[in-house]
DNA sequence: GTCTATAATTGGATAGAC
DNA sequence: GTCTATCCAATTATAGAC
C-alpha cells in the first residue's frame, strides 16, 4: 500500500482538469502532472481512463446522496425541500469543479460507464422526489397525491439547483447560499 | 456559392457527432464522415474546430431564445412561465442532440468562445426571469418585489427544464410533454 | 508501487489537384 | 468549392527498470 492515497491523488487531479477542458479533453498527462504521479502510476491503479473517471463520477454522486441523506435527518415534511437544497448546493459549492463536470457529463449516455453513473443520478434524483412528495404530504394533500410527483421532478429539482449553483458560482459569487436558496424556492 | 448548404450540413454533423461524445471528443474527421463532405471542406468553411463549435451553440441558442420569443407573443402574464416553459421543452424535444449538447457545455468557460456562449445562455435565463416576474405581479404582487427575482432564478427555470427534458427524452419517451410539464410546474 | 521510455494510433490542420 | 494526401503534435496505453 501506498505511503499516501495516491488513488484519491488520482481522483482528485482527474476532477480538477476535467473540469476545465471536459472527460474526453483531460488528457492523461495532464491528470498525471496535477497529481504529482507518473503516468505509469495511473494505469498502476486504474485499468483505464474509462475506468479512472467511472470511479470519479461514482464517488461524486455518492457524496451528493451521503450529503443530502444526513440532511434529511430528523427534519419533518414541510422543510425538506429546502433543507435538502441547501445541502445540496453546500455540496457543490465545496466541489465546484465536480459539480461542472457532473452537470457536463450526467447525460451522455455513450460511456462505457454510462449505466453505472445513470443509476447514482437516478438515486440523487429519488432523493429529491422523496422530499418534494413529503412536503406536499405534509402540507395536507393525500399520499395517492403526491405519487403524482415522480423522479422528472426530481431531476427537475436537480437540474434547477444545479443551474441556479452554476450561475452563482461562476457568475454572481458574491450571492450567499441562503440569497441563491430563496431564489430556487420562491420561484418553485 | 455550394448547391446545398454545405455549412448547415456541416454545423448539424457537428451538432450529431458531438452529442455523443462531447465537444472535445468529437473529431474532425468523424464530422466530415457524417456530414458527407471531406475534410478539406470542413476547413474552407469553418476556420477551426472551435470556429465551427462556436456557430454550432450560436445557433443553437439563437433557435431557443426566438422559440421563447414567439410563444410569449401577446400572453398575459399569469400564463407566461408554463407558456415559456413549454415552448422550450418544445424546442429541446425537437433537436435532442443540441439540448444535450447545451446542456454539457453551457458552464465551461475555458472555451475560445466562452464569451458569446454566456451571452447566448444570459439572454435565455433573462427571458425565461422576465416571465416569472410577470407571473409574479399577475398573481397580485407589487413590481419592487418582482425585482427580486434576478437572473439567477432565470438559470434555475432553465435547469429545471433542461434536467426534466432530458430525463425525459432518455429515460422515458413515453410520457406526454403535458405530463412533463405537469411535474416542472406543480412542485414550482 | 512508482518511475522512465516508447510504441501505436488518432487528432487538428494544411497543400495542392481538380 | 470540394477533394485527396500528408504533416506534425498529442494521446492512450504498455514494457521494463528500480
Amino acid at each position: 500500500m501506498a505511503r499516501v492515497n495516491t488513488k484519491q491523488l488520482i481522483v482528485d487531479a482527474a476532477v480538477a482538469v476535467a473540469a476545465q477542458h471536459g472527460i474526453s479533453g483531460a488528457s492523461m498527462d495532464q491528470i498525471a502532472e496535477t497529481a504529482g504521479v507518473a503516468k505509469g502510476s495511473l494505469y498502476y491503479n486504474f485499468a483505464s481512463k474509462d475506468a479512472l473517471f467511472a470511479e470519479v463520477m461514482r464517488r461524486g454522486f455518492e457524496r451528493l446522496s451521503a450529503a443530502i441523506d444526513s440532511a434529511r435527518e430528523g427534519v419533518p415534511g414541510e422543510g425538506a425541500p429546502r433543507i435538502v437544497a441547501a445541502a445540496t448546493l453546500e455540496a457543490l459549492r465545496n466541489n465546484i469543479d465536480l459539480a461542472k463536470l457532473m452537470a457536463a457529463e450526467v447525460f451522455r449516455t455513450d460511456r462505457a460507464w454510462a449505466e453505472t453513473m445513470n443509476e447514482a443520478r437516478s438515486s440523487v434524483a429519488t432523493r429529491l422526489r422523496d422530499a418534494l412528495r413529503d412536503a406536499h404530504v405534509a402540507a395536507g394533500n393525500s399520499e395517492q397525491s403526491a405519487e403524482r410527483i415522480t423522479e422528472t421532478a426530481g431531476a427537475a429539482f436537480f437540474g434547477a439547483l444545479a443551474g441556479a449553483c452554476l450561475d452563482w458560482l461562476l457568475f454572481r459569487p458574491e450571492l450567499s447560499l441562503e440569497h441563491v436558496l430563496d431564489e430556487v424556492l420562491t420561484t418553485w
